[in-house]
DNA sequence: TAAATTTATTGACAAATGTCAACAACGTTT
DNA sequence: AAACGTTGTTGACATTTGTCAATAAATTTA
């Protein structure tokens, strides 16, 4: 395993472009996760745990998923760079009614909620930085909420080419449906008629 | 038009039950927003003009809405006590992709993106509020891309019910189904199975 | 209040997607 | 390489929802 201040070096790059954090709290941040590996395939947060880590994906493919009766719903996919939390779960710290679950092998940098609240008393700049990017996520959310709109399982295929490409091959197709609230055999059969893009 | 102080009353209440704001905070923010009277069917933002603005939604309803194709999509329903804003517009200062209509006589209460950045400015501590208030708004929406997924036109509109039943009466049935993402003759079909409810 | 406009309901039908089943392709393990 | 389990593909068909059209109901405007 690397080193933290290697590992989390994109992340300090993030908080640095939102507005330059100073030597203390980078190093209090640096200090305060702990990177590990996740091998694909391994659960990182269990339904009905409460999510007491933030994860920063420091390299590695996640998907959250939830049920919906007798079906198995992926209602996000999280890729390097991504923080990462179970959001009810992890503001409110109540049980989780979600798993997140490893597609690749990962390298996390996990903190934990206490250690987080610890950084804010000492740091309250850091709530700028973390209301911006929330913000953002914010707005990355609003988007797949778009596409579920969307009318047909074309554009919403098409939307999921526009913003994961990049992963498409790594994330089994079962996956991708349910994300994109169709039925596999549905995008099976959408993906052939546009071409096996 | 009453004054300020009362109309934003509720605002002050939220933010205290946060963390409590200090009275200089709070009639920094009291002078700065101005509230005004909004009706029924009037345009609060246009598409394509940047959100310039957060609103307080001190009394009313709301909607937003954005058109795919020749489609009008209601993307989210705001009640009194809503604070409003188009999130990718307001966030960066970019054109809006969706509209903002009132479906009753509204108040609001009105603060400009660069009085905000001011107040954020002298008042630092502002931004955990903020922060806290985004998370929550992030959660609901997730909620609402969780009733996306769910399979069948009842299912979403019992998802209404449950979360926007005191305003059944006063949204027009056509938004009512654009938000949930079916036909506004598939949801009265649905609401004459449920026995309408 | 009446007329005009918009919205909601209902029916008939079309289209898209879901479901079930069989089989093929792929990946993993031995 | 063979055997296994999983995932993806394809076909047949059922189901749901969407579309179009006619009418009724409600709301707005004159």
């Amino acid at each position: 395993m690397q080193n933290n201040q290697i590992l989390l070096g994109s992340l300090v790059q993030l908080l640095n472009g939102i507005q330059p954090i100073s030597k203390e709290l980078e190093s209090a941040l640096i200090g305060s996760f702990k990177t590990k590996e996740v091998k694909k395939g391994k659960i990182l947060l269990h339904e009905k745990d409460i999510c007491k880590n933030l994860w920063f994906l420091c390299e590695g493919l996640l998907r959250s998923y939830h049920n919906i009766g007798d079906k198995e719903i992926t209602s996000r996919i999280m890729y390097t760079g991504h923080i990462v939390i179970s959001p009810g779960s992890f503001f409110t710290q109540t049980p989780a009614t979600e798993s997140i679950e490893a597609l690749a092998d990962c390298v996390v940098a996990k903190l934990s909620f206490t250690d987080l609240q610890d950084i804010y008393k000492k740091f309250p700049e850091f709530n700028y930085h973390t209301r911006l990017i929330t913000e953002q996520y914010f707005y990355k959310q609003e988007q797949r909420l778009y596409m579920l709109r969307k009318h047909d399982a074309a554009a919403k295929y098409n939307f999921f080419l526009e913003n994961y490409a990049d992963y498409l091959k790594d994330i089994p197709q079962k996956y991708i449906a349910s994300f994109l609230n169709i039925a596999p055999e549905t995008l099976s059969r959408t993906r052939s008629k546009l071409g096996k893009k």
